[in-house]
DNA sequence: ATAATAAAGGTCAGGAAAGGTCAAAAAGGT
DNA sequence: ACCTTTTTGACCTTTCCTGACCTTTATTAT
């Protein structure tokens, strides 16, 4: 069995006793509980913990640091999670403004959520990035903002 | 739980249990009732409870002396026309992270709103950026998304 | 009044305790 | 063989906490 097998098992286990389905797990303790390098367990987190998983990582530094892994329920037939995963890793700027207003218009945002996404993506705001970035960054803002609408 | 979690808390709680929203201590007594270094509670101060957090702090020395730690109240739009002019063109993670919460605490957010703001500059978002850019991109899209609420 | 002393709070450098990043080696899969 | 995933280790950044030393203010003694 692969390290990182068990140690994803040891995290879903957590998570499935926990109500909240929050993991809060202390890196270095746990990484040697395991038996493995501390920067094994972040390897883990973001290859198999990533939003798109359904999960959402919180972590703080130093004296009495953590991490947190929380798991967003989210039901199989959640529209927004469709419309997650169909934007893909770019989307160009057009795109992305028709699919917040088809969100608001089919009532799964509401007004403000989408213009504070609008925001977001706002010309002012890509303006500051280079043009071979602008897609791939207006992917991932309009994916991880969608993410907590679940 | 860290030493200066609870710190802020009790301060925290001092401050909501005064109508003027006005805490104060003296450095010493304080310090020894939570069990500490007296300099800690400067570390606190100095590190959460900053006018970019919405506080501010007076002091005296010398016999008798104080340290007041005020919450600054401002409401509406004008706050946050305030708080868009504080940014600058630049802000950190942590400064950010720290900005919105208070924005929610003080009911100028919604959580809603505290919660996308949260998103679009996640780490995922931000990892994304070459690391020179980070702290520039995220003062525009912080300041995009605020200008909304106006 | 003045000088000495006591009683606060302020500063800063440094060590300790976390977690983060990245590149390179190792292991697996096709 | 080639490509992808895993694993590790060296090094970095953030956050916390303390202790030694400094400055300011109030009080007391002369």
């Amino acid at each position: 069995m692969r390290i990182s097998d068990l140690i994803t098992e040891r995290i879903l286990e957590m998570l499935n006793e926990s109500d909240e389905s929050i993991a809060e797990i202390q890196r270095n303790e746990f990484a040697s509980g395991i038996g493995c390098a501390p920067s094994q367990i972040n390897y883990v987190l973001s290859s198999r913990f990533t939003p798109e998983h359904g999960f959402i990582i919180e972590s703080r530094r130093g004296g009495g640091g953590y991490i947190k892994i929380k798991r967003v329920v989210l039901d199989g037939s959640s529209a927004i999670m469709h419309i997650i995963n169909s934007i893909g890793d770019e989307i160009d700027a057009m795109s992305a403004r028709i699919l917040i207003e088809n969100c608001f218009e089919s009532g799964l945002l509401d007004k403000q959520s989408a213009r504070l996404m609008d925001a977001a993506i706002s010309k002012n705001v890509m303006h500051a990035l280079p043009p071979d970035m602008r897609d791939s960054v207006r992917a991932t803002v309009l994916k991880e903002m969608l993410l907590v609408q679940l």
